[in-house]
DNA sequence: CGGCATCCGATCAGATACTG
DNA sequence: CAGTATCTGATCGGATGCCG
């Protein structure tokens, strides 16, 4: 006797949301697709290459701080989930170019949008961390600590 | 005085991208903010809370996989960039709610789309991957692939 | 209930060196 | 130029235990 129901069913689906939520299970293969999209380099690597084709040191140059390995690493999970097509010239110096597939326009798209959205609200951003540091030490709660942090 | 030019100026316009690329500099304020958004437990968090008010141990049920430390941890980072407001009781049992603020509503939208998308999409995505594995080992070598869209 | 502190293993990520 | 391989340090992330 399989010991729990068949399928948990994510409980009742109640009067709360429009969150589909598969998302939710943690065995869900979407939080795999999401790690890659997501991932620190991956995320920069699909709005640089919105832009068009792009050339491997290219995409290392243009993106700052990210390293051979991790962008090979970076560039083979989002190949391999369908976003980033690759092309190899068989010339004398190696050439190789990637772009992104249809399907990797589409979540490039999306990224892109909240990359932006964090750019253009950036200025807020760090005025709210600004007020959250400063009410934090504010309430101390009890005055448990007479030393600033 | 500074031995580099202030201002570096991330290179001409170009005819190039509508990318602002600010956040390609690696030593960008955005970088932070992108990271805790787009970590783990970030993306999943924000889109739960899209949904309404939810208390600790809500989320921690709702989310899946998260463990107590990581739900902490994330949302104390979502709160210091005041995306996340939390409210404490001070009752017998301790009750802490957790909802987004006007600005994490903005970023947590955004997420949420791409999530979404995702969902959505995990079919046309599996199916790129299956084919992905298929052509990689159907040219082992120097095969080169026409590579088709 | 809602944390925080600690220990510890797994994974990430960078520097370096080497190959086609 | 475009990677791959390896070694190592940093960080992530989970389990446990304690406190308010």
């Amino acid at each position: 006797m399989a010991a729990q129901k068949a399928v948990p069913a994510r409980r009742a689906p109640a009067k709360n949301k429009p969150l589909r939520g598969e998302l939710m299970s943690a065995d869900c293969p979407s939080r795999d697709v999401l790690k890659h999209v997501t991932s620190r380099w991956g995320v920069l690597l699909l709005v640089v290459l919105m832009g068009g084709t792009h050339r491997f040191s290219d995409l290392r140059r243009t993106v700052g701080g990210v390293s051979e390995k991790m962008l090979a690493q970076t560039l083979k999970w989002l190949e391999a989930d369908g976003f980033v097509a690759r092309k190899s010239y068989d010339t004398v110096p190696p050439h190789v170019e990637y772009r992104l597939t249809p399907l990797g326009e589409q979540v490039g798209a999306r990224v892109a949008t909240l990359a932006t959205w964090i750019e253009d609200s950036l200025p807020e951003i760090l005025s709210a961390q600004r007020q959250f540091e400063a009410s934090a030490q504010a309430e101390p709660a009890d005055r448990k600590r007479p030393w600033q942090l």
